[in-house]
DNA sequence: GCTATTAGTTAAGTCGGATTGACTATATCG
DNA sequence: CGATATAGTCAATCCGACTTAACTAATAGC
């Protein structure tokens, strides 16, 4: 078997088990919250990579316009969004997350990562170091991945 | 600053990277197979843990006995479930997923995991040998840690 | 054997997600 | 400057998710 044989069976099989258990706890957390995924998801894009547009936001949910413009009127409503007209564009809006929203968006992540933060105690330091750096490999070529991709004509 | 907040620290940072990616492209595939993800949710329990009662999916997903009822209707319309009568109980129905359904849930694992399968090229042979080996350690820890956490009464 | 409980279904209702179509205000282009 | 394009909103509609309530058939318990 080839080493990136290997790879790909090793990382599919925590894949496995870490979806399988995160998935789990997010969507308990999102339910408890009162919202819907949709709307969590536009939350976290706001979260994680800043105010935008709505027809961004549209674009990113991959949704008609209409249907971003209601979520975000009942993300609005429940105060987790601000909507500000864009100083550059009249026609334009800017969307941002607020304070209430961010503290939502924390709390999310933070109950879907719970589960594994009991791991540390299951390995031994020789094994929590090679993982750590094994960790820090994988997220340093996912990104290089993301970046070149995003570079790439679809 | 000690090698378990490290180890927090790096799965955090990992656990950020792949999700984004993972949930993005799971929910991209959910929505191009027509299908929602709670009926997605019920065809992955019957697909990682074999047939079920009504009662037991719905415990599963978390919804009343009707929302059940409903939803399986649904997919045993579309072929993706096969409902029985349960040959032990009468009143029982038991459920599994069909054929149709398995390819489905195979075909979206696939596309899931599609993005990290380049991963392997952006790392050296010794860098791959070592995230084997690290995430095996991890899945078997998580492994030992939900096993506990299913004996523990909530 | 009778009563209570259980497994699942059906109906009716609310809600959010999503679409299409129509619209207004604003920006862009020739 | 007028015509066209754009950004977003509103209305109407359909759909699935989900609830409660009521019901039937079957099982369990005494």
């Amino acid at each position: 078997m080839t080493s990136s044989k290997q790879f790909t069976n090793a990382l599919r099989e925590w894949s496995e088990v870490f979806m399988s258990r995160t998935m789990r706890e997010w969507f308990r957390f999102v339910k408890s919250s009162g919202l819907s995924l949709p709307q969590f998801s536009a939350l976290m894009r706001l979260y994680y990579h800043g105010g935008c547009g709505m027809s961004e936001m549209s674009a990113h949910l991959d949704v008609t316009a209409a249907a971003t413009s209601q979520m975000v009127d009942r993300l609005v409503h429940a105060g987790l969004i601000e909507r500000v007209e864009d100083p550059s564009d009249r026609r334009a809006k800017q969307l941002t997350i607020s304070e209430k929203g961010r503290a939502l968006v924390e709390k999310g992540i933070e109950a879907r990562n719970r589960w594994w933060e009991y791991l540390p105690a299951a390995l031994n330091a020789e094994q929590r170091a090679a993982v750590v750096e094994a960790l820090n490999s994988l997220a340093e070529a996912a990104r290089a991945l993301e970046a070149s991709d995003t570079k790439t004509p679809t």
